[in-house]
DNA sequence: GTCTATAAACCGATAGAC
DNA sequence: GTCTATCGGTTTATAGAC
C-alpha cells in the first residue's frame, strides 16, 4: 500500500512536469492525489515550495535511473547515444508529448522569481551530469571528455524536448540524435 | 514616442520571458507598461491568450533578426558557431540570467494545455530553423545537412540556456559552444 | 493523520464613466 | 483610447473538528 505523502509527492511531480509550477494549484494535487488539501499542509508545512522541491527531488532521482539504467552495461557509446534520443522520442509520442522532462519547465518558471527551487533544480541537473560523465569514464572516455560529451547530450535532449513538444512532432529528436552520435564518434577519435 | 499597445507587447514579451505565462498577471502588465488594464482589453479584445500570442510573435521575430544579423555575412561558419554561443553566455551574464529564450518558458507551459499558444510557439521555433538553414545553405551547405545542423544548434542553445540559468553559471554554454563548432566542422568535412 | 470550512489575497475579465 | 470600480472565481494558506 502506497502512502499518501508518496502519493502527493507523484501527483505533484507528473502536474509540475505537464503544467509548471505556477500553473498547477494545491487544489488540483489534492484530488488527482486523491489527499485532502489539509494532509498537504500536513507533511509539507511550507506550502507550495516545500512539496514542488520534493516533488522535483525525487523526480530528478527517478530519471537519473532511468539514464543511468540505460548507458550501464553498454559497449558501444555511440550506438548508445543514437538509441538514447530515440527512446526520448518514443516515450514522446506514446505520450502525445506529455511525458518529458519533470524539471525544465519549472526550472526556467523559477531562474529568475525562486532562488531556492532555482538551486533544487540547479542540483538535479548537476547530478545528471555527474553520474552520466562517470558511466562515460567507465567505459573509457577520458574525464574531460566524458564531462562535455554527457553536458551536450543533456543539453541538446532538453532542447529536443523543447521543439517536439511544441512542433508534436519527433523529427527533430531523431535528428539531433543521429548528430549527436556523430559528435560522440568524432570525438571519441572515430 | 512609441505606441501603448507597443508599450504593453514590449512588457508582456519580457515578463514572459523571465517569469513564463501562468506566472506574469494582466495586472503587473498593466503597471509595467503603464498602461491601464482596460487598455489591455482594448487593443487585445481575446484577453490574456490573445495578448500572449502577440508578445511571443514579437518577440520571436526579434530573435529571429539578431540570429539572421549574426550569421549573415559571415565565412566560417565554424567560427561563427563557436561565437554565437559565445554571445549568448555574454548576454546571460549581462542580465544575471534573465534574458534567454523568449518562448521556451512559455512553449514548455503550454505544451500539453493550451493548443492555440502551443501552435504559436511552434510557428516561433520553425520560423527560426527554416531561416537559420536558408543561410547556412546560402554558405555552401547542402540543404539538407543545414537543416540538420540548425536544428542540433538552437536544440543546444536552448538547453544551454536551461542548464546556465538553473546553475548561474555560464560554463555549460562554452562547453556546449566548442563542441557544436566540432560538429559543424566534422559535418563539413574538416 | 484526515477532512471541511473559511480567510485573505489575487486572478482574468467586464462595465461604464470620461 | 484611457481609466477605475467591481464581479465572480480561484489561489495559497490556516483553523479546528474528528
Amino acid at each position: 500500500m502506497k502512502g499518501t505523502k508518496e502519493r502527493i509527492i507523484e501527483a505533484t511531480a507528473g502536474l509540475l512536469m505537464r503544467q509548471g509550477l505556477a500553473g498547477t494549484g494545491l487544489k488540483q494535487i489534492s484530488s488527482q492525489s486523491g489527499a485532502a488539501l489539509g494532509s498537504l499542509y500536513h507533511f509539507f508545512p511550507g506550502g507550495k515550495d516545500d512539496l514542488a522541491a520534493d516533488a522535483l527531488r525525487v523526480a530528478g532521482r527517478s530519471y537519473l535511473h532511468l539514464i543511468d539504467d540505460y548507458f550501464t552495461g553498454r559497449t558501444d557509446l555511440v550506438e548508445a547515444t543514437e538509441g538514447f534520443f530515440e527512446g526520448a522520442a518514443a516515450v514522446l509520442e506514446a505520450t502525445d508529448y506529455a511525458d518529458a522532462c519533470p524539471i525544465a519547465t519549472v526550472a526556467l518558471e523559477v531562474a529568475s522569481t525562486n532562488d531556492m527551487l532555482r538551486q533544487v533544480t540547479a542540483d538535479v541537473f548537476a547530478e545528471w551530469i555527474d553520474v552520466g560523465a562517470q558511466r562515460f569514464a567507465e567505459m573509457g572516455v577520458s574525464p574531460d571528455v566524458a564531462r562535455e560529451l554527457v553536458t551536450v547530450t543533456i543539453a541538446a535532449l532538453e532542447g529536443g524536448f523543447l521543439l517536439c513538444r511544441a512542433a508534436k512532432s519527433t523529427d527533430a529528436m531523431r535528428v539531433i540524435g543521429r548528430n549527436m552520435a556523430a559528435l560522440v564518434a568524432h570525438r571519441l577519435g572515430r
